[in-house]
DNA sequence: TACTATACGGAAACACGATTCCGTTTGTCA
DNA sequence: TGACAAACGGAATCGTGTTTCCGTATAGTA
């Protein structure tokens, strides 16, 4: 691949990071040549329709979780490792608009690409859950299957709540929720 | 007004609920004279935009929480009822993925349109809210502010989570979260 | 029944954004 | 420094869905 290319490349990723994080999936493939100093052309060169390039985006942002899984892992504390594993994968998702939407499934993105990614963080992710369940930590019922759902609803609040944290309340209330009965 | 312009207009809202609730805001306009059994102009006759149409079915919904927040403060329990405040909330928009989409926020429909109905709304949802802090019955720091919020996640399990009911355990978890300490 | 204000239907005009296409420019290599 | 494949830019094309417009049909009334 050619230099240039490499480069023009790079900034069209750039460019979709941040116009798709303030825009979603509303973002104009034009707004984002532009932003990316490049003509239209170049950016369908690089990606051959806009879905693909936003499902690049939510790919990148997905592997953030498995990196935030794995380290949460480490965590002594059974139910800490837990609160860890939300709040840091939420906080991962504060002030990306694409993709709180994404999460919440309403963008219609190709998911297919990206089953590798989430198979990755399913592993550590539910060895967490596992010990946290066995130790008493959480109510015995849980289950990484609820991991989307509770995601999904504090993201949801995330994107409509008028600009604050106060998904962290929700937050919050969800991860007492979770404490056994 | 012309007794078959009423009747059409009549026509058009209920195939204007049932394919909003299905489809959302995507839902097109000749579909829905189409089901309707009426041309493209009626519709456009009786309301202006897609959008006043499309506010016009939130606008109807919303009045429903009213109702549920009225019943609900009959309740003796104070606890039992904001649970019945929560649990009615969420039957009612269970089945409409429009509606959902709308109290997730991610609809651009005028929400200009429905204040007075959130205000209608506010009042005894606020006296329930109270009356249950008063009794110890959840958290002191619980307001009517959280209810957005709160539904808003709930919501969008419902609408994301794959058709079952999950949302019940949401619901379920975010009522144990409200729980006092 | 004849008249007229309303209302109707749906083809055409529009709007808007993704994608294509091709003449021009540029990087690379002999 | 050519030569040429690779890459570029962006006007033009296409697709899709909303909204307008107007000739036709109909309810209501004298």
């Amino acid at each position: 691949m050619r230099a240039d290319a490499r480069r023009n490349r790079e900034k069209v990723l750039v460019a979709a990071r941040e116009l798709f994080a303030r825009d979603g999936e509303g973002v104009q493939i034009e707004e984002i040549a532009n932003h990316a100093g490049v003509g239209i052309g170049t950016v369908y060169r690089h990606f051959p329709t806009k879905g693909a390039l936003l499902t690049e985006m939510v790919r990148t942002r997905f592997q953030r979780f498995t990196e935030i899984a794995l380290a949460a892992e480490e965590i002594e504390d059974p139910y800490e490792a837990v609160a860890t594993l939300f709040t840091e994968s939420a906080i991962a998702v504060e002030g990306d608009a694409g993709f709180q939407l994404a999460m919440m499934g309403v963008e219609d993105l190709e998911w297919e690409g990206i089953e590798q990614e989430k198979a990755a963080f399913a592993a550590p992710a539910s060895r967490i859950i596992e010990r946290a369940v066995k130790a008493g930590a959480v109510r015995p019922d849980m289950s990484v299957d609820d991991i989307p759902m509770l995601m999904c609803g504090i993201t949801s609040t995330m994107y409509f709540g008028p600009g604050g944290g106060e998904w962290r309340r929700h937050l919050d209330l969800i991860l007492s929720g979770l404490r056994p009965n």
